[in-house]
DNA sequence: AATGAATGAGAGTTCATTCAT
DNA sequence: GATGAATGAACTCTCATTCAT
């Protein structure tokens, strides 16, 4: 499974081995796939979301599944790069035009929060890739670690906080984020994300020192 | 039309579920499939871990796995349960005798992140556990949530800390050591332990700001 | 840990349990592997008969079989069923449009060993049935005793036969059908079915004293 | 399964491929096995009874099975024997000392449906070997029929009963004595015996004319 | 005599995938 | 484009039987 190519429009690009939709109808019923097939595997797993579940849900017979999607690995990975997506582009918008970094930190961690309330079918994929699709694992978290070292670099270059290794704390930042947004997703946590937020923020600015 | 499996292994089922060996080489062999499985379930996840391969790396036919273990799904479970408590030993290991906490936390983030680089295989079996048996992996982290939480309470009443919600910080502290330890088994990521521990607790007791 | 499973199967599974065929090629293959099955267990008893002797008797792949049916349970009860009906058609055309009971009672029983002889397989599944699936077994038996008593009852009340415990007499009445249908399947017996009625209603109606 | 001998006395005789004990304790093993085989095959049948079921029921280990007995068909076989033994006993006492046939009919009957009362998990027995090993199967009717064949013709001759065929009645009224029999056994009928032959036998001896 | 661990063939069942219509 | 029947490899689990102690 090596998959690194990103669609950047509805996309008629044939070389990232996906197939695409001739018509509107095949459109439809590609995401119709797609769609059943987050609910399906976010809530069973990849392994016990067998095609004939996935095709169920999605309304169409099990063959339809092969014309839009080479393999049960394919969705799979599409979703986690859908996922891959979807976070980025809250984040961003979280943070845009935030100059401070300490700031953002509490913008992005709240956008995050957020999403992943919405969308705990897709955390559970990813955290599932592990074990389904190490590469597109790797990317994700690998996309999120690279942005996160540049702005704490950027960061302590522009002296808005105080220097250090920039790896290990990004790895640290993304591990609170994703522990907090488990807490909610796997464990039901209902603390609002402004209050959760209010205390991580706390402790990512100050410490927990008296 | 009732068709009821039924167990005729030799071994004697107790009441905690398991299935104990009655002579040294029952011991032996039961011990080694449980390695086996370790370590074929680290490697290759769950689902691409089949009996015959266990049972081939613990060098014994096919059925003499059910002599040992109701079902694959009960080695995993034991294996999720083996790893909270050899987690628990070594921190608790760590960590007693210390009195003050922000001290504790460096000891048992030092700790963890040994344990963790030493038993890889481990720590991909907890992360499956949240897909093939769910209530070991809640029980799991309930407990070291639960022990979190109460060393950050008393901490604060004894002035060792700042107030601040003790549930919120566990999680975010779990969140700390879950991904440094996955930046080192899933990553390959090299950073002396001592270094990670470095950065990451100064973040921890004195936070980012300048 | 759950792990429920489940069909994925083309067909459909509708409210009496059973996978039914979209096509009449679906319909032609189930009615292929349900004749192989009658044929297979019939000759080699349920437990011999293997699933993959069954297809491959019927010309399909193995997993051909759990299209059209949910388990080797499910084909053994369908069997049965299909023993019942066949048997109570018989019975009822041979025996309609004839007043008396004792006329009847012949025709029923020479309708019944002309039936058991041309389906011999039948015979030993149902007896089989007692061991795979004793509910069948009991409705097959229920059935048939019902409608025997009340044929006997009314005969009483009409006059046609001297008053009785109408219940042991059905039983004992099918006793000797299946008794002497037996004696022509297992045993081989080739006395025309004429002689073996002449002398069993003879008995049924006079007896044996002198 | 080519299953003839009979065992005489409390037995050394090994021509007949049994494993016989030497010491008294051994005689107890071996008795314990084959009660306990008795039980949980009458119970649960013949497939669903496996060796470790049965040395659990003995309170032996599984291995101790094959020091007495070769093989499971054979404890099976033996049981089918020692059923056949019980019975003909039970019926030759009950019988013997009767000069008319129809007394001994009604004895006969009585004497059965008493024994098969007392030992339901033999009754099931002897119905499943027609499909674990037919032979007993076989042996098991032959005699019967054999002996009231005889029986019947005799009577004939002495002028007890009217002139028919003396194969089909035998097999019409083993019929009827299994039916009954099975009426009680499997179906749980109560009516007492003394009842069921009353009813029977006016049937065998009067027939159903009024 | 008795134990119980070990074997390994074989069973039922599932499911991703293909293909004719 | 869509269907749904068909495939067959692969998997988990059971169990009669053997064997070393």
């Amino acid at each position: 499974m090596a998959k690194t190519a990103r669609k950047t429009s509805t996309g008629t690009d044939q070389s990232n081995g996906q197939i695409q939709p001739k018509t509107a109808r095949g459109e439809a019923t590609r995401k119709a796939i797609l769609s059943a097939a987050e609910r399906v595997i976010g809530e069973r797993g990849f392994n016990e979301a067998s095609i004939g579940l996935i095709t169920r849900e999605a309304g169409v017979a099990q063959g339809t599944f092969y014309i839009y999607f080479k393999s049960k690995d394919e969705v799979f990975s599409e979703l986690v790069l859908e996922m891959g997506r979807l976070v980025r582009r809250a984040l961003s918008e979280a943070t845009q035009n935030i100059e401070n970094r300490l700031d953002a930190e509490k913008a992005g961690l709240t956008a995050f929060l957020e999403f992943i309330r919405a969308h705990p079918d897709l955390y559970r994929i990813i955290q599932e890739a592990l074990f389904v699709d190490p590469e597109a694992y790797h990317a994700y978290y690998h996309t999120f670690a690279e942005g996160y070292r540049n702005g704490l670099e950027a960061a302590v270059k522009a002296g808005q906080i105080k220097p250090g290794d920039a790896d290990t704390r990004a790895w640290a930042l993304m591990g609170i984020s994703r522990s907090l947004g488990e807490r909610a997703v796997i464990w039901g946590d209902k603390t609002p994300v402004e209050d959760v937020v209010e205390t991580a923020h706390d402790l990512i600015v100050n410490g927990l020192k008296p």
